[in-house]
DNA sequence: CTTGCAGTTATGCAC
DNA sequence: GTGCATCCACTGCAAG
């Protein structure tokens, strides 16, 4: 980093760590209190929209902070051994309370726009009683076969959406309009309306309501005003559309790394934090109410068969994925159903469209397939799933049958792999000029078959669609 | 069990 | 097109 090049802010900054760097030191608590004053360092950034002024940028350095308890490094919560004026308060205010959208708000686009459109979706879907999904004559998610051939990228429907890496991304499950949500690195959340031609703006709208990676996105089903993020800082955020409110939900010392929700309880979203505690947070009461200790290290998705509910599954980088029964989980010493045993940290572990085969992503290199009455059956076939450090690792994601899988690979594509007749294997891959950096991580459309995102490193945002 | 560290890499921008 | 800065991700091992 030149100096030269540092901005009068940068550089104040850059002394205050060294000076409390080295005060730290002197007084040898710097270990104890290096969370502590990261957490503290963590701050949010007006990253203006990079597309207003590109040559104004701020310079991206949000720190990123894994956060972690003191119980779970083993240390005793002794702050009578830290000077007074030294203790830095965990979480600075602005984190412990509401933000509202207009606050959080780090793009040109007013809130307006973006509000307006979600709710007179929401008013349709009033309208229709259930916006399509009975028309569609299926539950959550519509499932059907897809001609792949006909997916094409159209350069339209690419977009720079958020400044950083993207970890997290999710559709509106809407039929009435074509809404991306995504989460970066940097605690970003941006909303791209895909077609907005006729509307004001660019149709992307960005906020930063975390401070630090964000790693789930939840939007209820037929309440489409209700959006639930999920982050490395701890908290879990409930934004309310009409209130124009990013809430707090849910505060931890550890990270969350994952979150998901019961097909059939919208009211209960399931979260991995720390290191292998799944979680239960109820929206009702405001309040976790079970937690369990499922592996030895971080959970990285949580996922439900959609025909029986009851049935989990989760992945850790403690190298396994689990199929659970929810009815039978012991508090002391839970019991999965099923254990897929991989030799490296596994990063996705996906239930197909009908329930009956899961399908994991490990940084092993392979690809699994469970199948089998009672998921007795494993397959593994090879795949480079080696991301590095500046990609999001491979999931990969079932399409809207059991047929296919989708999973990014290195050389800018998306790799098809077919689990029909048995012989599992990459079909296809689809490629497109237009796709710049590489897939990492993607949402199928819920609604409509053949639509896929799938973003990048680099903030960007690729909606495949089929003309079948 | 904790700490330290090597190894793995792609992207956007300036030129 | 090519070179360069990114750096604070994450895993998996080795050593204490």
């Amino acid at each position: 980093m030149a100096p030269q090049r540092l901005t009068e802010y940068e550089r104040k900054r850059l002394e205050n760590i060294k000076r409390n760097d080295e005060l730290l030191a002197s007084l040898k608590i710097h270990s104890k209190l290096a969370d502590l004053s990261a957490s503290a360092k963590r701050q949010r950034l007006q990253i203006k929209s990079y597309r207003v002024s590109p040559e104004k940028k701020v310079k991206p350095e949000t720190p990123i902070v894994i956060r972690r308890s003191l119980r779970t490094q083993g240390k005793e919560p002794d702050s009578a051994t830290i000077p007074k004026s030294l203790v830095i308060p965990k979480k600075p205010p602005h984190e412990l309370v509401p933000i509202s959208m207009a606050d959080a708000n780090t793009c040109s686009e007013s809130d307006q726009v973006l509000v307006e459109k979600i709710l007179s979706v929401c008013r349709m879907k009033d309208g229709d009683s259930d916006g399509g999904y009975a028309k569609k004559g299926i539950g959550l998610r519509v499932r059907g076969s897809i001609d792949l051939e006909s997916m094409e990228l159209a350069p339209e429907n690419i977009a720079r959406v958020v400044a950083g890496r993207i970890l997290s991304v999710k559709f509106f499950p809407s039929a009435d309009m074509r809404m991306v949500v995504v989460g970066d690195k940097f605690g970003n959340v941006g909303f791209w309306n895909v077609d907005s031609e006729n509307e004001d703006g660019d149709g992307i709208h960005t906020y930063q309501p975390h401070s630090a990676p964000v790693s789930g996105i939840l939007i209820h089903p037929f309440c489409m005003n209700k959006i639930i993020t999920s982050c490395y800082d701890g908290l879990i955020r409930l934004l309310d559309i009409e209130k124009e409110i990013f809430g707090l939900a849910y505060s931890t010392d550890d990270s969350i790394f994952s979150m998901s929700q019961r097909p059939d309880d919208m009211n209960s979203t399931y979260f991995g934090e720390g290191n292998g505690v799944l979680c239960i947070w109820d929206e009702r009461s405001g309040k976790t109410s079970l937690s369990w200790n499922l592996h030895e290290s971080r959970i990285n998705t949580i996922d439900f068969n959609s025909e029986n509910t009851n049935t989990m599954a989760t992945c850790s980088s403690d190298g396994t994925a689990c199929i659970w029964d929810l009815r039978k989980l012991s508090k002391r010493k839970p019991e999965s159903l099923k254990l897929v045993a991989h030799k490296r940290a596994v990063h996705s572990a996906f239930f197909s469209p009908s329930g009956s085969l899961l399908a994991t992503t490990s940084l092993d290199d392979t690809i699994g397939l469970v199948s089998g009455e009672n998921y007795e059956d494993e397959l593994m076939i090879n795949h480079n799933n080696r991301t590095g450090r500046w990609l999001s690792t491979f999931r990969g994601v079932w399409g809207w049958d059991d047929s296919y899988m989708f999973v990014g690979n290195m050389k800018r594509g998306v790799d098809v792999i077919s689990t029909a007749t048995e012989e599992m294997r990459v079909v296809s891959t689809l490629e497109s000029p237009h796709m710049s950096a590489i897939p990492c991580r993607f949402d199928p459309h819920p609604l409509n078959p053949g639509m896929l995102a799938g973003t990048t490193a680099g903030g960007q945002v690729y909606i495949w669609t089929s003309s079948s």
